[in-house]
DNA sequence: ATTTATAATGACCAGCTGGTCATTAAAAGT
DNA sequence: ACTTTTAATGACCAGCTGGTCATTATAAAT
């Protein structure tokens, strides 16, 4: 007899219109009122579906998370360090609806939101992207693809970060993408050449 | 016959109180009273050094950049590719301090704070910082310690981006001194030999 | 139509914010 | 000691925040 509705749907379009407000008005100067008539609803609706302002945030940030992970795991492990050095390509080709995250998910993941644990959750994200690409790097190693006196944890958390810092720079900074495809070829050409044992070129 | 300060010093005093207040609770948690107590003063004394909270934040911002600026200039011209390897090493090895600083730039680096000149201000220090590696490639392409065929612009922004990276992950994340230098070395090891000529090797 | 259980509402609140300003304290020159 | 000019103070304010809850609307089952 009740009313019903599709309670998971409502969630994920709350978070869709905060995630609207915040790239436009920015994370800190947006309230809750703000996201409720984005999402035309009243405030006290969405404190039916979230806790609070913070909670919707770590949904948010959850989600998209949740999303990047897949699209790691997705990945094949490669047989060639061209095919690796693809991959690393795509990692950095991000949307523009990526890009806005990012300047959002900073603002956010700073002391005064962070609470310890989110703080890991983040951490331990790119972990498991460093670890993913010192798996590449180790099997590509097995196969004289890579030199091999790497070592491949070190080199793949490393790569991990500076991937992240490039994607940082065009997402934060008003980097082309004319400018940043080119920058990344060229960062790519590096690491191809500075990955490769010393034998067979590639151009 | 009036009563007289040092009017940069303070200024300077209240800043280094902020950064305190900043670091311990996060930007956006801190208020100016907060600052005002660390900095043993009264809240109406900070609006007479300081037009706002804002422009506080301005101004630590800008010291702090200032600061990056003069180690950037003060660097030479390196002869030799270990030479500027040793240069990139030293600027990933960062001390806690900066660390600290970089936690709550992030927070205050957002559409909520950051304006439109201020977000110039930071972008065109990273460019900066790229066209000096660019030189710095360039320089050494001529002396043939560095591949020709790179387009030394694009290298060297995509160096400051992914220096930038290593940098921030240390900083926010918990990345132990120990680890980080390996990374550290490893990702050096890597620019170097993928930056150099196919010709003599280095170890 | 009526019932019933859930969903949605928005006026309301306590608390805190950045910022002001009339008042008081302090140092330098006489 | 007294004056003068600037420095420092902190109670105060308007405005906005996240969050609540008594009330009303809604849809399903009878």
């Amino acid at each position: 007899m009740p009313k019903v509705v599709d309670k998971a749907k409502m969630r994920g379009e709350i978070l869709d219109a905060a995630m609207k407000v915040f790239v436009e008005k920015g994370y800190h100067a947006s309230s809750v009122s703000d996201v409720a008539r984005a999402a035309s609803l009243a405030k006290g609706t969405l404190y039916i579906y979230f806790d609070g302002k913070d909670a919707m945030t770590k949904a948010i940030v959850d989600r998209h998370f949740a999303m990047l992970e897949d699209r790691i795991t997705q990945g094949q492990t490669c047989e060639t360090l061209d095919a690796f050095l693809d991959e690393l390509n795509r990692t950095m080709d991000i949307s523009t609806e990526q890009a806005s995250f990012l300047r959002v998910f900073f603002e956010v993941f700073g002391p005064s939101f962070a609470s310890e644990d989110f703080s890991q959750h983040v951490a331990r994200f790119f972990d498991r992207l460093g670890a993913h690409y010192a798996n590449q790097i180790s099997h590509l190693q097995e196969r004289k693809q890579v030199a091999e006196h790497y070592e491949a944890a070190s080199i793949g958390r490393a790569l991990a970060s500076m991937m992240d810092g490039v994607v940082l720079h065009m997402s934060l900074f008003d980097i082309t993408r004319r400018r940043h495809s080119r920058l990344v070829r060229e960062a790519i050409s590096m690491l191809g050449a500075g990955l490769r044992p010393a034998s067979a070129s590639n151009d």
